[in-house]
DNA sequence: TGACTTTACTGCAATTCGCAGTAAGGTGAC
DNA sequence: GTCACCTTACTGCGAATTGCAGTAAAGTCA
């Protein structure tokens, strides 16, 4: 009766699908990767292979070196097949986590300072995980892929976190602009600015597309 | 010794600020907002308000009809101020949840149309978002905001929402038409459409920009 | 008046997280 | 060459969060 598998089960085993790792080597690569589309505790990436075991998804075996062991993962025949089960399976919906965002929701409660300090907050977030993103990518144009055969998937991949991060960075310069016309925080109601957007929004237009320019 | 205050709980004590509310109404209301910033299940909607009571953010009283009581709970002077403070604090940064880009971190244990379809879900559920959001948001337009007061803050948080949607939605199309010209999901590495991608990304341009124009 | 939905919760087991702690091996500086 | 500090390689534990099932009254519609 090992506990059941979770999607989070399944990111470890998708790792395992490409070679062999340590526990401690699944939270490195878990950084690079997995942290942009599933992020988990570090303490997780340490009991999910173990868990996979128990499953017979994956094997554990001790190599030693001096005083030290460490314990080697590797996928089994049954751990593919339930891999690529659970790859015809139906995802669940993208979810965001965004404590700036809540801020925003609240602002009443605090100054229109603290509301830009908070989505600056988020924007500097969104750039310095846009620079990460940007230097695993841009040597795979030399050449330096852990993995070449798995190019074509990572900068896929690459391409909608920096997209993602993009937006927000440009998203909270419209933001700023727009509570920069604000007095206060509390109690404006609907403004001039706020049925300007509304209006954007009736029609299906992006807020950011056209920054400031007249037609 | 009451369990400490998390974001959660700021999320309930920003709700009870606009009004007091059941544990119940907070549900609905998450729904309708805190869910896009800060989704978290049910059933902490209903435990966090305790907490706050044990805290003395918040204050607890039953109103009954007939055979029931609801417990209401309204925020107090301390809590308001925690409030506060905690807006000028600074947030934690954002986090995407998005199972349909693990699969593409992994496609090679699946196929092509697995992979397709693992992008439509998560399409198809940024698209029923985008209409939730717009739904919610289009009849400030009529006034028919349940606190006019914020409209600002709501409408603000929305363009948020939208343009996130928005991206995924257009994303997708992208992945797909790159993804089309794959033959399998399994060891291409550096195609031609990859390389494009990395120059693209080299030059800090968006892959979604010129949707398929020439210049 | 019976069926179904909404309102209004609680209990509990399972899952996940954060933090502290342990310990060996490697690196560079003085 | 030894001290400090960083990396590798984990484990334990309490606290936070989730998911699910269960309870029950009130409202709705036919």
């Amino acid at each position: 009766m090992p506990s059941r598998l979770t999607i989070s089960s399944f990111s470890i085993l998708g790792l395992l699908a490409i070679q062999p790792w340590t526990a401690y080597e699944l939270t490195k690569q878990a950084e690079r990767s997995l942290r942009f589309a599933w992020p988990k505790s570090e303490r997780l990436l340490y009991s999910e292979p173990k868990k996979l075991v128990e499953h017979g998804l994956a094997t554990a075996h001790r190599e030693v070196s001096g005083q030290r062991s460490r314990r080697v993962y590797t996928i089994t025949d049954d751990g593919r097949t339930a891999l690529t089960a659970w790859m015809a399976t139906s995802p669940q919906p993208p979810v965001l986590e965004a404590e700036a965002l809540l801020r925003l929701l609240f602002a009443e409660n605090g100054s229109t300072d603290d509301l830009i300090a908070a989505l600056d907050t988020m924007a500097d977030d969104a750039a310095e995980l846009y620079d990460q993103v940007m230097t695993i990518n841009t040597s795979y144009l030399d050449g330096h892929h852990p993995f070449p055969q798995r190019t074509h998937l990572s900068v896929l991949f690459a391409t909608f976190q920096l997209e993602l991060f993009d937006l927000i960075v440009k998203w909270v310069e419209f933001a700023k602009t727009e509570i920069s016309t604000w007095s206060t925080t509390e109690g404006l109601g609907l403004t001039d600015g706020t049925e300007a957007i509304l209006n954007s929004i009736k029609e299906r237009r992006s807020v950011l597309d056209p920054p400031n320019k007249n037609p």
